[in-house]
Order: C-alpha cells, then sequence, then structure tokens
DNA sequence: TTGAAAGCGCTACCAC
DNA sequence: GTGGTAGCGCTTTCAA
C-alpha cells in the first residue's frame, strides 16, 4: 500500500505538500498539484484512514443503534440515513441493541473507542434515560428518533403517536362502528401506551364508553395480534372493527379471523399502524396509519451531520412529524342491517 | 479521553507496561497487571482503535457488501453473521451494492482506506467478476454468497437454484398438475437461470413437453409476479398451478389470482422460493422452497474469519447447501373432476 | 519485569 | 510555495 511518503518521493516533493496537494489546501502550485495528483493515481494511492482520523480527531462514521436493522419497520428510515450519510460522505455503522442499550457492547466500541463522531439513537427504551444523559455530559453529539425527551439539549425525532391512535379509531368510528376493539402493543413501550391512549381519546370524543373488554395487548409481533384477535372474538358482543397496534399484530389479527370464517372488513373492519412495505399485498389490502419513516430517518442523519459539522450541540432541535392515515380495503362502513352479528 | 499515558503516570509506570498489562501480555507483574486495570477502569479509559489499528494494521471490520440490506431476504443471513460476529469480537460494516459491485463506491472506502480486513460479497452479478479478482491480486480476504465461481482460491457460499428450481416443480407435479407454469425472475440473473433450468429439468422428467408459453419473466419483486400471473391467466389452457420465481413473486401472483376471483390452492397452486418471514402470513400460508439463509450468512462469517486469523487465503472453500421445501396451503393436490377449468 | 525509543501514516505548525 | 518537525495514541522491539 503506498503511502504519502511513496508519492513525495516519486514527484520530488516533500510529504507535506503531497498532503496539502491531496486534501485541496492553499499554498501548493497548481502544477505540484496536478503531479501529486497524477503520481498518487498512478500509485493506486489511498489514504490511509486510520492515521488520518488518528490526528485529525475525525472518522466520518456515524453509529446507528437500532432495536433490529432487519425489522422491515426500520427498512426505510435507515434508507433515510443512507440517503444522508452517501450525500455527505459520512458511513454508516450499525448496531442492533433488541431493546437495550446498555446490554449493547457495540455502542461502547462505537463511541468509546471513538470510531463514530455522533449517534443516531432509534426507539430506545426509557431504562436507558441515564445513558442517554451520560451522552451529553461526555459531549458526544447524537439524535434520537422515536422518543421525545424534554430537555432542550436533545436533539429528538418522533411521530406524534396520540395522534396517530386518535386517527385509526377516529376512522373506524366515521365507519360507523361503536364496537371498535384495540390490540395494544406492550403497554411499557412508549409508543404503545401513546397509541392507546388516542384509541380512548377517539372513543370519549364520540361519546362510546370504554371497555376493557375490548382492548387486549401482547409484543408488536403479529404472533401477538393473532392470539389477541382470538380472544377478541371469543367475548360478546363481538367487536366490528379492530384497531392493531401495528401492522404486523394486524397481520396476525387479519389471519385469525380469516381462521374463524370472518371476512374482511365485512365482518370486521381492522386497521393498522405503520405502513409496511407490505400491507398492500395483505389479503385485504390494510388500512393503516403511514409514519414517515424514510424522512425521519434522513432528518435525522441530517441533523446529526449538522451538528457534527458545526461542533455545536448547544440547542437540540425538536422534529414531530404528523401520522397519516393509508385507507385500503381492510376496513368499510358498518352497516347493521345487511347481517346478524353474534 | 484517557490515554495510556494517563494510566502509565497514575500507576507510576511507563506505557509500554500499561500496553501490555492491557492486552495481556507476558513479561507483567501480576500486582503491577491489576494496579494498570484497575487505573484503567477509573479513568475510564478505552483504547483509541484508530491508533491501534495504525500500528497493529488490524481493524476488527468485516464489509459486507449487499445487494440492499433492506430486503427481507437478507436479514437472516445478516443475523447469522452478526452471529458470528458477536463471538468473535468483529465489527461489520454494511455497504449496499444494489446489484453493482464497481458503482459502489463505499466499497473503496472499505477495502482501500483499509478499514476492513477482509470482505463478504453478497450475490455480485456477473459484471463484477473481474473487481472480484482483483481483490484476489490485492490479497484481500473475501467470501462470496449467491455465486459460484470454480477458482479454487475463492471461497464460495450457495444454494443450488437447479435443485431448488426441480423441487418446487416436481412438488407440483406429483400434486398431479401438469400444466405448470413458472413465473421467472430477470434471465440475466444466474439464480433466476437456475431456477429455470431445474424447473424444465422436473418437467422433462414427468414427461411434460415445455411451453414457452406457461413461462413469463420479470424482476425479483411483487409487482412483476402480479403482471407475470396476470399475463398467465389471461392465456389458454389456463395453467393449475404456478412456480414463482422468489417469494415476493408469489404474493404478487397471489393477488393477481384474487382478484380474478379465483381461489388458491383450489383453482391454481402457488409455489414460491425464499420462505420470507412472511411467508407464513399470507392467505393462504406459502408453499415455498426455503434457503437456509442464516447458516449461509453465519457460515460466511466464519469463514471470513477463519481465513483472517490465519492469514493464509491458499485455498478456497465451497460451501453448496441444498434447499429444502416448505410446505403450507397454498399447493394441494389437483382434482380435474371437481371444477371446470376454462 | 520494566522502560526508552522508534515508528505506524497522516496532518499541521512554523520556519524558510 | 515548500519542507522540516512534531505528534496523534498505540504497539513493539531491544536494552537495562
Amino acid at each position: 500500500m503506498p503511502t504519502i511518503k511513496d508519492i513525495a518521493r516519486k514527484v520530488g516533493v516533500s510529504p507535506s505538500v503531497v498532503s496539502r496537494a491531496l486534501n485541496n489546501k492553499y499554498g501548493v502550485k497548481e502544477s505540484t498539484r496536478q503531479a501529486v495528483l497524477r503520481a498518487a493515481k498512478e500509485l493506486g494511492y489511498h489514504p490511509n484512514v486510520a492515521a488520518r482520523s488518528l490526528v485529525t480527531k475525525r472518522t466520518e462514521m456515524i453509529g446507528v443503534i437500532i432495536p433490529d436493522i432487519s425489522e422491515p419497520f426500520y427498512s426505510r428510515m435507515i434508507k433515510g440515513m443512507e440517503y444522508v450519510a452517501s450525500k455527505t460522505g459520512y458511513t454508516l455503522l450499525f448496531s442492533n441493541s433488541y431493546e437495550s442499550l446498555e446490554q449493547s457492547k457495540a455502542v461502547v466500541k462505537m463511541v468509546e473507542a471513538q470510531r463514530v463522531e455522533g449517534l443516531i439513537i432509534v426507539g430506545s427504551s426509557l431504562k436507558e434515560r441515564d445513558y442517554i444523559y451520560s451522552l451529553i455530559d461526555k459531549g458526544t453529539p447524537f439524535v434520537v428518533i422515536e422518543r421525545h425527551y424534554s430537555d432542550p439539549r436533545m436533539n429528538c425525532i418522533w411521530v406524534d403517536n396520540v395522534v396517530g391512535g386518535y386517527v385509526a379509531t377516529k376512522h373506524l368510528i366515521q365507519c360507523g362502528h361503536t364496537r371498535v376493539a384495540h390490540i395494544s402493543g406492550d403497554l411499557d413501550v412508549e409508543v404503545a401506551a401513546e397509541r392507546l391512549k388516542g384509541y380512548k381519546k377517539a372513543l370519549d370524543e364520540a361519546g362510546i364508553p370504554f371497555s376493557p373488554d375490548l382492548v387486549v395487548s401482547g409484543a408488536f409481533v403479529w404472533q401477538d395480534g393473532y392470539h389477541g384477535m382470538k380472544a377478541l372474538l371469543s367475548r360478546t358482543p363481538r367487536c366490528t372493527a379492530v384497531f392493531a397496534g401495528n401492522d404486523s399484530m394486524a397481520y396476525g389479527a387479519l389471519q385469525a379471523i380469516a381462521e374463524a370464517g370472518l371476512s374482511v372488513p365485512q365482518d370486521i373492519s381492522v386497521i393498522g399502524f405503520d405502513d409496511l412495505e407490505f400491507s398492500s399485498l395483505t389479503n385485504p389490502p390494510l388500512t393503516t396509519v403511514r409514519q414517515p419513516r424514510y424522512e425521519m430517518g434522513r432528518d435525522a442523519a441530517r441533523l446529526l451531520v449538522t451538528c457534527l459539522e458545526q461542533s455545536t450541540q448547544d440547542k437540540g432541535m425538536k422534529i414531530c412529524y404528523p401520522p397519516e392515515i393509508v385507507i385500503r380495503r381492510s376496513t368499510s362502513v358498518y352497516d347493521s342491517t345487511d347481517r346478524t352479528h353474534a
């Protein structure tokens, strides 16, 4: 591997000149610069990042702590980050947190070993509060997605889940449903609790009394959506519509309904949350509440890059996105006259 | 950020001793080692990776070039790599190639800048042959997944797609189908061509003449599966079973069939390829051919780590996995008596 | 068992 | 414009 010394020797100048020429700095004669560039090309020179960052203290790497890189939910978010990264020359280094930031040894590797200049933290759970605050003390720039800290120094990007739950439920109510069930995610998780809150708010606003009987909860996975729906179906009077905590749970619900010999949306309307890629492929295509995941990832990266460039994390930004309903064919007007419900 | 000098000062020894103590090398008195370790902890010391790798020439990073990290198909493969990485202490650095290795500037960053010690290359297309060979010349250890080079120096991991296509088609034939269609992926892509080959082989073996009318092709995306199926449905006599080039295409086919008012598997049996997570959630659950993606990723990482540790890429390994059929409910016995086909 | 010194490849400062 | 020099934080001889 050739180094700047090799280039210097070849061109007949000193390494310092080569360094300046390569980095487009002032104070290099144009002809010299050209000669250096040519020699670099001929030798197949590429700067050694370790050596460079040892002196510059910069790695041009951004650490991304994300619950699970494989989750389809995060795919578009990552794409948004990648877009910014490729534009700005940063490299993304991923680390699955599996919902536990502290557990993630990789985070330490990233930050402490000075491998990354900053962090994008997606969906940390509440226990990690302390860790997050320690980052502030340490002066590590970071942006948090899917969580909202009121601390003015923090950069937060999230979507209003209360509004999301409200919008979803309201859509069902506007379709004429009054027995609207909710399959909630784990209520320890903030977003699940918020969506439930929105659900209640919509019921309240419509004058429909909240019935604990119509709410089941589980983890945000299709299996729990499936079992939750089974439980719901066994209760009377049966619900005519269900708001699933996320699309995965909605998939499970769809399956449970099909197995029960009922039809969507004729017997039961189903609405999800997230708008995963797959949701337009379910049978019937799923009505859901879309989160602007691409935009969230993109803006998180932009925000972080800004912090990195100006190195002044004085004031944090707060960006809250509105969720947006996507109406497909799994929800429909409730018509009590055309069928009997058990 | 504390350095070994700080520790040395605190303990009252020289930096070299600290280095040796921290790296568990011989020739350090046990009491000294303990003192160093304690001081390191108290100071919150973490080694600077840039400085370290500048001298050791090691980064403990593995570059993963993958068509698209967000593709559900690659999720499990990545999990397999992550498993090995976490076990061995390596860090994975991902780069989407979007099917074009050369285009991927990030690869250069990784290899040339000596950021990574080796590469796992997933599903490169044929054009990148030259690039791959240049890696050998350069002496960069690497493993290729989803492609088979006969060069003995190369590490290759792949699944036998001819067998896969054969098994899928044979399953349909064994169900009594004779008008078996195939929705193929882009035939420029090796795996698509191979699966088609397997399809033909199975037909041939069963004495069923190959009919070009029963084959359509497109990209490996659900939209093309959808349109391909539409085209197939418009032809007479209509096929009674279809082998989709991958699960995504099968999803599209399922949708087209549903839209045509036909049922799966009563009217048409459908089999996919890959066994994506979602395939057990389609309606009906999809019969498909499973690729051991987790194992492939895991073994690729293991292979690469082995190369890295012993630094002797003399002989490449070839690992070919057998595909495995997963029978769910989208395929069934063909019974020509119970219905009329157009 | 310990320490001094060299050097990895690069940037940056300061003379010239 | 250019080149010498120092030094980033670490590992690794080689002497002591």
